[in-house]
DNA sequence: GGTAGACCTGGACGC
DNA sequence: GCGTCCAGGTCTACC
């Protein structure tokens, strides 16, 4: 199978790859050089499917081994869209990037797109597990979701795709602290996903929700394990781009950048970026450092 | 509302 | 090989 998606122009698919370090977390596979984006997949139907992604003029190809019927183009196709965010307006971050010279490049080179997974649970999961640790412990860690918990590849069964939220609810806290080694982690991302499988919590509905940012913030923050830095950054997956998902390093960023080297506080690094309004995440996270 | 200490792991370092 | 220290956000208890 092979669909071809076009995107919302300008579109510049080494722009959404380079947006973060999500295509190093399984289940993505980054193929360097060839421009390959790898993704194992659960469909609603279960079906486990493997996906490629490259560039098309003008959009995105998405390729499968497997044939799909209707319903699973369809659902294949809405996850790209969505994972790719094709149907993004960035015009408005643009006219403000396009003023300033340390965000020229990102108007320029249409950066502003962040890379998604499939799923917001996914992708929650995924931001606890960048908390409290380097990039390393959060490689092996979503390493070890996807291989002991994901469903398997039926034709390449060492492939795997992210475990759902009803898989890992049914897990007690040890197979997650024994086997995967998420240590602290383990209770809340547990919690979220029995939330997630009772249907006290629908994440999948905030992708497209009206609720205010500051409302959004709210229910994120009321996920345990996710604080002010992994709202912000969920928020930014989410295309909200308010609040600022400031870690450990951005302090070190903005402190060398703006303030002399001077140690900073979150007000100080808010003040540098509230002149870039509702696009000021996406201001920082694309800002041309150094 | 602000702050201190605990949480857990892997890596760096010294012995 | 072993022990110690440190980095990395969030939670909880306390003020």
């Amino acid at each position: 199978m092979l669909l071809t998606l076009a995107a919302r122009q300008p579109f510049f698919y080494p722009a959404v790859i380079s947006s973060h370090g999500w295509p190093q977390l399984a289940p993505f596979e980054w193929q360097e050089g060839v421009e390959k984006l790898g993704y194992v997949m659960e469909l609603s139907n279960g079906r486990v499917v493997r996906l490629e992604f490259t560039p098309a003029e003008g959009g995105l190809h998405v390729s499968a081994a497997d044939s799909l019927n209707p319903a699973e183009q369809e659902e294949t196709q809405n996850a790209a869209r969505w994972m790719f965010a094709l149907d993004l307006n960035l015009e408005p971050f643009y006219v403000i990037a396009r003023q300033e010279p340390k965000l020229a490049h990102a108007a320029a080179g249409a950066y502003g797109r962040v890379l998604r997974s499939a799923t917001l649970f996914e992708d929650v999961v995924k931001t606890i597990l960048t908390t409290n640790t380097q990039w390393g412990g959060t490689k092996r860690m979503a390493r070890g979701l996807v291989e002991a918990f994901g469903a398997v590849h039926p034709a390449d069964p060492s492939r795997r795709a992210f475990p759902t939220a009803a898989r890992l609810a049914d897990l007690d806290e040890a197979a997650l602290t024994d086997g995967v080694r998420l240590g602290y982690r383990a209770p809340y991302v547990l919690e979220l996903a029995r939330r997630v499988t009772r249907g006290e919590l629908n994440l999948e509905v905030l992708k497209q929700s009206d609720l205010p940012t500051a409302e959004l913030r709210k229910v994120l923050l009321g996920i345990k394990g996710i604080g002010g830095y992994a709202a912000a950054h969920v928020l930014l997956i989410l295309g909200r781009y308010e609040t600022l998902p400031i870690d450990s390093w951005g302090y070190k960023l903005v402190s060398r950048e703006f303030y002399g080297g001077e140690p900073v506080t979150l007000a100080q690094i808010e003040a540098v970026f509230e002149r870039f309004g509702d696009y000021r995440a996406l201001a920082y996270w694309f800002w041309k450092w150094g």
